[in-house]
DNA sequence: TACTTCGTGCGAACGGTTCTCACGAAGGGA
DNA sequence: TCCCTTCGTGAGAACCGTTCGCACGAAGTA
């Protein structure tokens, strides 16, 4: 029996790929999604993929983005200077992302709309049947750096 | 004393350009600004200002949307199909944007996030400085015709 | 009227993303 | 183990939204 190449995680691959073919660039991919910390761009996460494998190409990483995407691994949170913003998420249950503007950390939080609050407020027969909501701040790190270097 | 090209409605010019010099292509593009329903993109705003003045090139469109921005008449509300989607907005105050995704009718609704709601569920030392709430749904005239069509 | 400033059109450039195509490896069946 | 089909891959062109550079002309002012 040869080695399979992603043998220690397995589960996490047809996580990621939702059953897809294995191949090492694919598994570089899921590897760099999961030391990306927080939200990263394509070409950021490009970037991380090369380091362990020089030659993955920009497309194989867009391809393989898209297949995490569909199998829900990763969820689109926004974008950062034009380009889409991703990050790994597998928590159930309806949510949203905090994203830390000064490091790019993420974070859940439970869904803070009022839906009564929105209810009263959206005009008369306009029947809301979705949202997206996108919290920016600071995380623990980044502002206590910022007090710190504030004063 | 020649005809001013946009006289009848001077203010809404000085408005849209925040004291801008006039010019026709200017005039276009607000007033095609003025017949969009809603949210709209730049080609879409382009091709509404053709109709009336068809020399009118794409980056002009694309420097008007800037100024009006700049001057806080337009406002940017998220994106379709990785376009940038735009909507008129003089409304002061926090507000957010509600978008028909049959039609692109665009409505104002106060803010829904619940501060207390946030504050409780942000991870432990996460600073939220600013938020972006997009709701989606149909509006009256959309969600009647679909009733209808549905039976 | 002359002059300066600024808006314009054209088209190239740019960056993110998708597509095409030939190739090769993965995986399943015999 | 071999063969065959399927599918992931790399390279780079293409596409699309957007911005930029440049020369020109109109707006506005003295």
């Amino acid at each position: 029996m040869t080695e399979r190449p992603f043998a220690a995680s397995n589960d996490l691959f047809a996580r990621a790929y939702a059953g897809g073919r294995s191949s090492a660039q694919r598994v570089a991919v899921a590897q760099a999604v999961g030391r990306a910390a927080g939200a990263f761009t394509v070409d950021g996460l490009t970037a991380l993929v090369r380091e362990q494998d020089p030659g993955v190409s920009k497309a194989t990483v867009y391809r393989c983005v898209s297949a995490m995407a569909a199998s829900g691994y990763l969820t689109r949170i926004g974008d950062r200077d034009g380009a889409a913003l991703w990050v790994r998420c597998d928590a159930d249950g309806h949510h949203h992302h905090l994203v830390c503007t000064s490091c790019g950390a993420t974070a859940h939080t439970a869904c803070p709309v009022d839906a009564d609050a929105l209810a009263a407020s959206a005009p008369e027969g306009f029947t809301i049947t979705s949202h997206d909501v996108r919290l920016y701040g600071l995380c623990a790190s980044c502002s206590g750096r910022v007090q710190r270097a504030g004063g």
